[in-house]
RNA sequence: GCCAAAGUGGCGGAAUCGGCAGACGCGCUGGACUCAAAAUCCAGUGUCCUUAACAGACGUGUGGGUUCGAUUCCCACCUUUGGUACCA
């Protein structure tokens, strides 16, 4: 065969492996086991992008190589095709989900076949897959089993919940209600981020600027019965299991800020006249602090309980229960108008702009229950009902917010805490003129008087605490996990809701036996959305909506769950695809689990591992999996970007602005001064020269030119196609590339004529081995059957070594680096040593399979090359008798000197001393200090 | 604003522990081969000074510091990218 021809070379390997089923995974493990895990995708129209196979190539890497290492490799791929998109796309091209997703899933896996990966495609699933969401809902209803007992922080079967006496009391319909409030999956009347553009709530993760993640259509809060996970309690757990993960630090800081979990107290401020102030303080003494709100006290969560005692107001949200009962008469209108407004704005207009603050006065007050006096209760939009109590005291000395609020609406200002003695600004807080947020010493605070931040913390907590006035507290921002969604193309939840003789729901709710899953989507005519929370799938036959089990009437639950569902256990089900009886074996989740390594986007650094998490929890406690933690290594991959960029500006006359007197407008770029319009024009490579550290117009040096590199996108037309990558280059040379463009996690731009480098570096291992002038795939005559020489064996032996460490640290562009230099050095050589040949195909087959597959072969195997030992080094082959050693003098390079490699310290100096070139350096100069490294360097230290 | 990551030639990037800055690739320049081109092979390629060589000076965002020696460690600042946004 004459030249190197991926087009015939890659499809005769890919269908090689597949009818030998190259890469089928035992059942279990034999040895040493490896789980090599891919985010797997969403199969959307678009079909793969340039993305897509940056993490699959790397995760593909690691699996080839730990094969040939020996150790059992799991290494699957599937697909996460329910959701809002597939549904989008299947209501444009008019086609129903199913049949869209099945087409788009056939792409995806023609594409990913097309590259090569060694997937052993006999575990691929889809989350639509019927097989597979009976086993989601199955966890659902495990979920809605269980409740979350806070003394052993353990999920438990809720058969051992312990009921009340009082609640018993009242009979079966009470205990069964009980029972609903506690599970884990729950049913509640919650203020919903309602969606009308996509006709759906969101959860809160699925808000970004009050509107939707996907579409970015306007969101609106509005109270609906939902079903909800209860996330929440897992927060401290999904906190501290963090620590043995081998996650980067900056995701792991990223998920538990997050969760959000924030020390301090709740404390009650009594709504009571000034004068029945010691009474109820007396009250108060003598009883434990009450579970539920009473109705005498506002009650507020603060991480600041050490500066009570500046407290001058207090701010209640606007949905907050006691707006109505505590508002004056002559209050009432101002504060309907208020919180009229606040529930229609969106969370966008609450937050946007300037953020200034507004609010209203009650006309009510409340007592400080540690000065005792009187102080206004307010409601601003600023406090949210969702986080704490919903109401905080306002102590605007020591908080931003409260300080800007006091500013707006002349409220007093008293300083509780004191900034140490060089603060610049020491005075004016003393005098309530500027907000300090330091920690310091307590003042005006009565008996916390002169303790540090933390001492007035505790103390005063400890005081509140034995006067039945407060307790400690713990809050999270994380919120319970709105589960719930009014669209089509989800998993039906298998809930039935029972009816009474008249059709109306009695609030009973009861699992649809596990026998009976999975729960299949109704055949519909019409899903499409109608912007009204009433989910489509309440349109479904009566045959499907409802059942009639022991005489009792139950309606089918109507939501569908999100497409975050599926996602949470893909991982597990992957072990034992084929499983009918259990989600997974507990002797192969055992044996397989947990994921070793796990490669995907740094988008699902929150959401998807957060949830994930979760539900891995879950299924531990209830005794499902062994290990509490389901993804051991994390490594997000970068983005990759569209090529550079040379971008010009010109006015509409067609003028050059240069790119420094251009800012960003609404629609697009204008002239900082003028603020005209301007057009962004592209300017050609040869157009460009550089000038500094900018690049300028080359006929023009004092216009600047905007140089980067931009998101792929549609719309900029930026967009690289793999297909179209692998027809001209090969499959081979864009794995090659995606790795070679530089380390795994950094965000790096394409480039065309990069691609073609890497195919330049495969052309030219084919013709180091290959006999491009005869027919057939002929080895070139200098490959020989002799031992290397001592210089090949140094590059030989030094490659291995350098190749296998980067390949374990993730580092494949310095591993190729290593290959190309491997490959210049041998083309230089008239006699190849076959060893040595062999053993650079071996390590180049985890990056360039197919091409390792042919000239294997023509090296005279005749087995896949899959399962070859891994090339072993020997270290004491890599070094070289002689080495070069830098002689410096005051830490200045000077010359070199030829040493032989293991030349101790004494005679490296001798040497050093010995050398003419630096006696020219050293005339007229004392050497104080010589500093020897051994192997390393020589530096005089001279006067 | 806050959090995270990052700033090295014309470009992508490399540099285990603080020890020869710029591996490897792209691009560019020159040469060989060719009628010619492509392909291939060979050589060169951080900036500046000097006619040139030898050599020298400078050089890892900026300014300081520690050190015999700093791309690497410390402090301050600037810029870029990503995330996040009133969580009391």
């Amino acid at each position: 065969m004459p030249r190197y021809n991926p087009a015939v070379i890659e499809p005769k390997w890919q269908l090689h492996w597949e009818n030998n089923k190259t890469f089928r995974t035992p059942e279990m493990p034999s040895g040493d086991k490896v789980y090599i895990l891919d985010m797997f995708p969403y199969p959307s129209g678009a079909g793969l992008h340039v993305g897509h196979p940056e993490g699959y190539t790397a995760t593909d890497i690691q699996a080839r190589y730990w094969r040939m290492r020996g150790k059992s490799v799991l290494h699957p791929m599937g697909y996460d095709a329910f959701g809002l998109p597939a549904e989008e796309y299947a209501i444009r091209t008019n086609t129903p989900p199913r049949v869209s997703t099945e087409q788009n899933i056939a792409n995806f896996t023609r594409q990913l076949k097309m590259l090569g990966f060694s997937y052993d495609w006999d575990r691929c699933l889809a989350t639509t897959d019927r097989e597979y969401f009976r086993w989601t809902q199955w966890i659902f209803l495990l979920l809605f089993d269980t409740w979350f007992d806070l003394e052993q922080q353990k999920g438990r079967p809720i058969s051992e919940l312990p009921i009340p006496a009082d609640v018993a009391a009242k009979g079966e319909d009470a205990v069964s209600l009980y029972r609903d409030k506690h599970r884990l999956a729950y049913q509640d009347e919650a203020l919903v981020n309602w969606c009308p553009g996509l006709g759906t709530v969101l959860a809160n993760e699925e808000v970004i600027d009050g509107k939707s993640e996907r579409g970015n259509h306007p969101v609106q809060r509005m109270p609906l019965r939902q079903w909800m996970l209860r996330i929440t309690a897992y927060g401290d757990r999904l906190i501290s299991d963090l620590e043995g993960l081998d996650w980067t630090p900056g995701i792991k800081k990223l998920q538990a800020d997050w969760i959000g979990r924030s020390t301090g107290a709740e404390v009650d401020f009594p709504i009571v006249p000034a004068s029945e102030f010691s009474k109820w303080q007396s009250t108060r003494r003598g009883q434990a602090y009450p579970e539920s709100i009473p109705v005498d006290v506002l009650r507020i969560y603060t991480t600041r309980p050490d500066t009570l005692y500046g407290a001058t107001y207090m701010v209640i949200a606007p949905e907050h229960p006691v707006v109505k009962t505590i508002t004056t008469p002559e209050q009432s209108a101002a504060v309907k108008q208020y919180c009229d407004n606040a529930a229609f704005k969106s969370d966008r207009d609450r937050t946007d702009g300037d953020k200034r603050k507004t609010g209203v006065f009650t006309g009510a007050y409340a007592i400080n229950p540690v000065t005792g006096k009187p102080i206004p209760i307010w409601i601003a939009d600023y406090v949210l009902i969702g986080y704490g109590t919903g109401a905080i005291m306002a102590v605007p000395a020591h908080d931003d917010r409260d300080f800007e609020f006091a500013k707006a609406f002349q409220l007093p200002i008293q300083c509780v805490v004191e900034p140490s003695k060089n603060d610049a600004d020491r005075e004016t807080i003393l005098a309530g003129g500027v907000c300090f947020t330091g920690d310091g010493l307590a003042i005006n605070s009565g008996s916390l008087d002169g303790l540090g931040t933390d001492a007035a913390k505790a103390k005063i907590i400890d005081e509140l605490t034995a006067s039945g006035v407060a307790r400690q507290a713990i809050n999270y921002k994380l919120r319970d996990w709105l589960f719930s969604r009014q669209r089509f193309w989800g998993e039906p939840f298998p809930i039935l809701h029972e009816l009474d003789a008249a059709g109306k729901p009695t609030g009973i709710i009861r699992a649809v036996d596990t026998q009976e899953l999975p729960v299949d989507l109704p055949q519909l005519e019409d899903y499409k959305p109608h912007g009204r929370p009433e989910p489509p799938l309440a349109k479904a036959d009566d045959s499907w909506l409802y059942v009639t089990i022991d005489g009792k009437r139950y309606r089918r639950e109507t939501n569908t769950m999100p497409q975050w569902a599926g996602s949470c256990w893909y991982y597990l089900r992957f072990i034992d695809p084929t499983n009918t009886s259990a989600i997974v074996d507990r002797a192969k989740e055992k044996a397989w689990m947990p994921v070793d390594l796990y490669i995907g986007g740094a988008e699902h650094a929150v959401l998807h591992l957060l949830y994930a998490r979760f539900w891995h929890k879950v299924l531990f406690d209830r005794g499902y999996v062994s290990h509490a933690e389901p993804f051991h290594k994390l490594v997000n991959q970068g983005m990759i970007l569209g090529e550079v960029e040379y971008t010009g500006f010109q006015t509409a006359s067609g003028e050059w602005v240069s790119a420094a007197h251009t800012e960003k407008g609404e629609t697009g770029y204008v002239h900082s001064k003028t603020k005209e319009a301007l057009n962004s024009i592209s300017v050609a490579d040869s157009d460009v020269t550089k000038s500094g550290d900018n690049f300028v117009l080359a006929s023009d040096p004092s216009i600047r030119i905007d140089s980067r590199a931009h998101k792929m996108s549609k719309a900029r037309g930026n967009v690289v196609n793999p297909d179209a990558v692998v027809t001209e280059y090969g499959a081979d040379s864009l794995r090659l590339y995606e790795m070679f463009m530089g380390p795994l996690e950094a965000t790096k731009p394409w480039s065309t004529t990069g691609v073609n480098g890497v195919r330049n570096f495969l052309d030219r291992v084919w013709r180091l081995m290959i006999d491009t002038h005869a027919e057939g795939n002929t080895l070139v005559d200098s490959i020989q059957d002799v031992e290397p020489t001592a210089e090949q064996n140094r590059v030989i032996h030094s490659t291995i070594m350098a190749v296998t460490r980067d390949i374990e640290s993730l580092s494949f562009n310095t591993a190729i680096a290593r290959m190309m230099e491997f490959v210049n050095f041998f083309t230089k050589e008239s006699v190849r040593p076959r060893k040595g040949m062999e053993a650079l195909i071996l390590l180049l087959s985890p990056y360039a399979p197919h091409m390792a597959e042919e000239v294997w072969q023509a090296l005279g195997n005749t087995d896949s090359l899959a399962y070859q030992a891994w090339p072993v080094f020997d270290e004491s082959l890599t070094k070289a008798s002689e080495i070069e050693v830098p002689l410096q003098i005051n830490g200045k390079l000077r010359t070199k000197l030829m040493v032989p490699a293991d030349s101790t310290a004494e005679q490296l100096e001798q040497a050093a001393r010995g050398h003419e070139r630096l006696a020219e350096w050293l005339d007229g100069k004392q050497i104080v200090k010589a500093i020897v490294v051994p192997g390393r360097m020589v530096n005089f230290v001279v006067k």
